[in-house]
DNA sequence: TTGAAAGCGCTAACAG
DNA sequence: CTGTTAGCGCTTTCAA
């Protein structure tokens, strides 16, 4: 193994200068500095991530703890994985992934025995057992997605990162105002999410509520797991029960592809008959049979924002608090305007959907 | 921070004591373990990660190298991702998640900067850049999925774990002949995916190919990405070329839904007018519209065994090669007998599918 | 069964 | 601008 006073004997300096040279703390000489790199080249040397660690109590390793529950959410869980790591190594920093499952006790391990510098939680729901120990911790945290209901309670000191779930539901409600729907239904996600305080949920849902108020839109919710069955029994009560319904909004990626069978099924066209909206990421809607107007889910985001708040607190940076991200609502081929209530008669041809861009 | 300098003082014991206590490496008299491990429980005591890595040249962690393309098989991806991590957790190790776009690079940092023990490579293919660098490194490695076409080629002294995706081709058609079926249909993954040579793909087509020949099944094969409206021109080509077609193979997830969607929307009944076999993971055949018959891809299982041959590397074991695991087909409501050729007046109600086991 | 002591490879004062 | 030096916290011989 190459280590630094290899690198400092050959370049004959010293192994604080390769050091320096290293990490750019000091100046050096341009010839200097040029010898000692062409001896870091060619011995191809690495400082050890170990001893580096343990001398200046910095690991450049960032934590990641995701739920484990797989099959919620996988596509967006994945996503913002992937852009905390990409965006981490851009940094510099290397990512430790750690399931939620071990709960509070993966804190204090990372805590404990200094394992990663700082640490990114997602999934935090209403008095999370991990929330006291981040809070105490001497390492900075951000946390993907709010874990309360409604911003600035229950997170003091603690960094979040989250769509304004609470916007991104008016902003559904406001579209399909405009198009002129009064009768709106949401499927949701399946109750245990509600039930679970996870937050998102109750946001959104307050956001539809107040935006339907406003503009006098008549709204349904309806909390549905994610299989055919569940999505068919709910739409068909929906509809049983307010048969003017003429809009959806569905915040529930397994939903998605199930709904849209159901309504092709039902012979309800989309978006003549019915319109939907979804919350959800982009790519579920561009992929959907169906190209969905939706409110994207902006993963990426999400996770390029945690890593840099955390690089900002590493170096120095005072904690900001929560920080929503604005939703952003894509027309798409799902939503049009409602159809002519007086006139069932007309023909669909006429009435090919459009996004309203 | 506690060290373990204080806990020796507080037991009063020499340091090495309290590290042998730890590692078990030494035998302690049972009242010297008891005092020391009191001391440790009431300091709170946790070893320092980069000193325990300098010192032992150990690090307890396992790197994970995903591929980023996200959106390509993510469930799959996700699935093995968390298996790994609580597999790797149950032996005492952490995993640090890296993405394959870093390619070489990747390989060669962990390697020179010790920052892993040893590494589990997903997504390789033929002449993967990082192989040669893999199979040079000091640390044992393991993929999951196989980099070539065949097996026992190309992965000399590497550990591979993957699905033997052969059997599991040969398997569909099988189940499929056992019903009666002689014209089947199989729509791949995209052409991408083909041409990348990531192997699974063409040696599932070498399964299927070598059971329809040895059952008299004509087979047709198309590629398709995974929207709505690919599958759907798939598929109508093939009822146009070969109207006999009644069965249909599926590797593709994303390609799932669409597919029932539109079999759905053209009027044929699964499984009565065409019978559809997956390959992909339990959950996604369990949740479909229309419950799969599958040959399942077992994420989980295929996590955690190459955790644990690592583990078992790690400990000295030596390289096992390649283990392939043996493809389990799961009847479910998509696959029933071929209705009767000669009579298409037949009313369908008589003919409700069934899984065959 | 236990202790003493020499590093592991790097960083960061402190000194020039 | 560069070198010397004292650790960082733990593991592991070597001695007792």
């Amino acid at each position: 193994m190459v280590t630094l006073a290899d690198v400092a004997r050959h370049a004959g300096v010293s192994a604080s200068t390769v050091s320096y040279v290293l990490s750019g703390k000091r100046s050096i000489s341009a010839p200097t500095r040029e010898r000692i790199q062409h001896s870091i080249d060619t011995l191809g040397y690495r400082p050890h991530a170990g001893a580096r660690a343990l001398a200046s109590s910095r690991t450049d390793i960032l934590a990641l703890m995701m739920p484990l529950r797989t099959g919620l959410y996988v596509p967006v869980m994945m996503e913002i994985a992937m852009a905390v790591t990409t965006t981490a190594r851009s940094h510099g920093y290397d990512v430790l992934l750690l399931t939620g499952e071990e709960g509070p006790e993966a804190v204090r391990r990372v805590e404990g025995s200094a394992i990663a510098d700082a640490m990114i939680v997602m999934d935090v729901g209403l008095d999370d057992p991990r929330l006291p120990w981040l809070r105490e911790a001497e390492r900075p945290a951000v946390l993907i997605g709010l874990p309360t209901e409604t911003v600035d309670a229950g997170t003091d000191g603690l960094d979040c990162v989250d769509l304004d779930f609470e916007a991104a539901g008016a902003r559904c409600v406001e579209h399909l105002a405009e198009l002129g729907h009064t009768r709106v239904a949401v499927l949701g996600e399946p109750p245990a999410v509600y039930e679970r305080g996870t937050g998102f949920a109750a946001r959104t849902l307050t956001g539809l509520r107040a935006a339907a108020d406003r503009h006098g839109v008549g709204l349904l919710h309806r909390p549905v797991d994610g299989t055919y069955a569940a999505v068919a029994a709910a739409v068909t009560r929906v509809f049983e029960e307010r048969p003017g319904t003429t809009a959806l909004v569905v915040q529930n990626e397994a939903a998605v592809e199930p709904l849209l069978a159901l309504l092709r099924h039902q012979g309800r066209a989309v978006p003549e008959d019915v319109s939907v909206v979804a919350i959800c990421p982009d790519q579920v809607a561009v992929h959907a049979s169906v190209p969905l107007t939706a409110v994207s889910v902006p993963a990426q985001e999400m996770g390029r924002l945690a890593v840099e708040r955390l690089v900002g607190r590493l170096a120095g940076e005072e904690p900001r608090g929560t920080e929503l991200i604005a939703p952003r609502l894509t027309p798409r081929a799902s939503t049009g305007p409602v159809a002519a209530p007086a006139s069932p008669d007309v023909p669909t041809e006429d009435r090919r959907g459009h996004g309203g861009r």
